[in-house]
DNA sequence: CTGTTAGCGCATTCAA
DNA sequence: TTGAATGCGCTAACAG
């Protein structure tokens, strides 16, 4: 006969009590490893459970605590508005197992919220009381509301993005602005004068922040601020070939930021080639990339590190901590981003010099 | 004034109707869109959840209902014992997003439930009740009675390998005995008399009919089954490099299976060549994959195709289905191995020509 | 060391 | 169309 079933479903902390003769509360004594129960007694009502297999009710139990065993994972968006590469998707899986998974938490994701009718609210499973903590992955749009609801709901939680609306947004990632900053300040330094930036996130503060490093960098050398250089795009393909051939079309522009971070240089490539310019020739590229050591042009200037997911595997260790009660929030991890002008090779370098400056 | 908490705490359906004038049941109706309530009332209520962002307390909806929108995913055993590799883990996350997370469900993992101490039950989600579903992921033990307990619960669930000591589980996998069968065959057919194989997973169905298939093809063709050629390894390199060594060693053993589908192409030939042989001239290789297209290595005279992913991307359509009332359980896909004996190329055909058997 | 009581927030049952 | 009462399984507070 199966045990581990009674017939009105599973077993209840008051089946084990009256099979073990006891009390439903010394049960929940036992169960939740409390002190206060003799030796004999814990081991009788134990073995009680085990042989039946009995698990509390995490529902039940729920209404009357607060801490989850678990921490949820969500998008501030449709991945159709700002999407979230496979490739930081897949890394997200990985790191939260490692960080949570591996201490026997469970990692809830909720990637589709908004494919529901009734319900757009990202955080849904934090105010459904699911769990205790929550991740935010994602760039969040400058008059997001529902991470100010979370911070106010005094829940460990982490973006993957500041805003400029928001500074005290528990956060780990990236300074944007000084890596547009170093980007534009090199190409300038390089002789250009006029650069074009591809900048994706529109209304968001990585989006803002690219323009304001940029900007700023004009300043600092004299250079005079173009808006129309600074060019928003997606990260789909139609449409960085399309604004890059836009930009690269104006003889005058002789350098381009990719600060899309997306590392498509088959469309880089499409737009410069229509556009009748020269990769590396006539025209300089400075891509930005989230990978240490990623080479997205061979014919790039330089690249521009996001650190990112170092930041973000930084900040996870804080919210595990804080999600355990062992350390406090908000978290605020901020990674330089690092300028390579060198892809590793030193043929690289050749490159460089041999670069002809046309206007 | 912040109106999505009260003084203490989320709002609750009692709130709710005392804010909106009428009673908690008339509140719950509007909630889970019951009919019954007239459309003023309807949007009375409706509008003051908007307005204090009311969402429902799962836990406690949980202690009235049976069905949960969430599917869990679990491995029934820990990864040091029976690998999950990263590719297949990675490709299980997407997969169950598409499936599952697309229609706004919960999808929980539960990948490391033995970290825990007093918890070795990879089911536990579901005795807790946290999910109405579950997605047991990896190789099971024969013994295993886990699976029975979940099977006998009703719950919609699936697995991806088969037992045969309980071949009513619920899963979507592949032949692998035929897979071995055919590979064997194959062999045969080309002229080896005795054949090595790299058997993975002990103890288990998958295990087991690998040595079945293969015992199965030497009886139809009259060779003698040598049970010290089928070499047991697990999936870490210095294993699998010491078992081939050890099976190709033997000058008598002019082929080998590799049915790890570990692609590990790198250690067998680190075995192969430091017991004096080369690959494809004297020593035919057959590996097994995952992977439609994949050649695990060009010195192959075969690749067998397990169309695992293809067989588990079916079982979770019917599993959805299941899990939403729509379809009934058990699963039972089963999808056949492909023998490819060439790997695309024309050139591929030339070689196996020129293959000389040294006996 | 152990038990009793109460109530968490919700949905079901039954009544109005 | 609406509401009152009840209890799901658990734990906190208190009592013994």
């Amino acid at each position: 006969m199966d045990k581990t079933t009674r017939e009105n479903g599973p077993w209840t902390i008051h089946d084990i009590a009256r099979e073990a003769g006891v009390s439903a509360k010394t049960v929940s004594r036992v169960v939740n490893q409390e002190r206060g129960v003799a030796e004999a007694t814990r081991r009788r009502v134990a073995s009680i459970i085990e042989e039946v297999a009995y698990f509390p009710h995490t529902g039940a139990r729920s209404l009357r605590t607060t801490t989850r065993d678990c921490i949820g994972v969500t998008l501030p968006a449709p991945r159709t508005r700002v999407p979230l590469s496979p490739t930081m998707l897949n890394w997200l899986f990985f790191e939260l197992d490692r960080v949570f998974g591996s201490k026997g938490d469970f990692v809830v994701f909720d990637l589709n919220p908004y494919a529901l009718t009734n319900h757009h609210d990202y955080a849904r499973g934090l105010w459904e009381q699911r769990y205790s903590g929550l991740v935010i992955a994602g760039v969040l749009d400058e008059d997001d509301s529902v991470v100010r609801r979370v911070h106010n709901a005094g829940v460990p939680y982490m973006t993957s993005c500041r805003m400029d609306s928001f500074p005290e947004c528990s956060s780990a990632t990236i300074d944007i602005e000084e890596g547009a900053y170093l980007s534009t300040d090199y190409l300038i330094r390089r002789g250009h004068k006029r650069i074009g930036m591809l900048k994706p996130f529109k209304n968001t503060q990585p989006g803002n922040a690219r323009r304001r490093g940029y900007a700023r960098a004009c300043a600092a050398q004299g250079i005079e601020f173009d808006d129309s250089l600074v060019r928003p795009i997606t990260l789909e393909s139609a449409d960085v070939i399309n604004a890059v051939f836009r930009l690269v079309s104006d003889p005058t522009v002789t350098a381009l930021i990719d600060s899309s971070g997306a590392e498509d240089s088959a469309s880089i490539r499409e737009g410069v080639r229509r556009a009748g310019r020269i990769l590396g020739k006539n025209i300089e590229v400075l891509p930005w990339t989230y990978s240490h050591k990623a080479t997205v042009l061979n014919e790039a200037c330089a690249h521009l590190w996001l650190p990112l997911r170092e930041a973000m595997a930084e900040g996870f260790e804080h919210l595990e901590k804080w999600f355990r009660n062992e350390a406090e929030g908000p978290i605020e991890v901020l990674y330089r981003c690092i300028l390579r002008d060198t892809p590793g090779e030193d043929e690289f370098r050749e490159k460089q010099t041999v670069f002809q400056l046309i206007t």
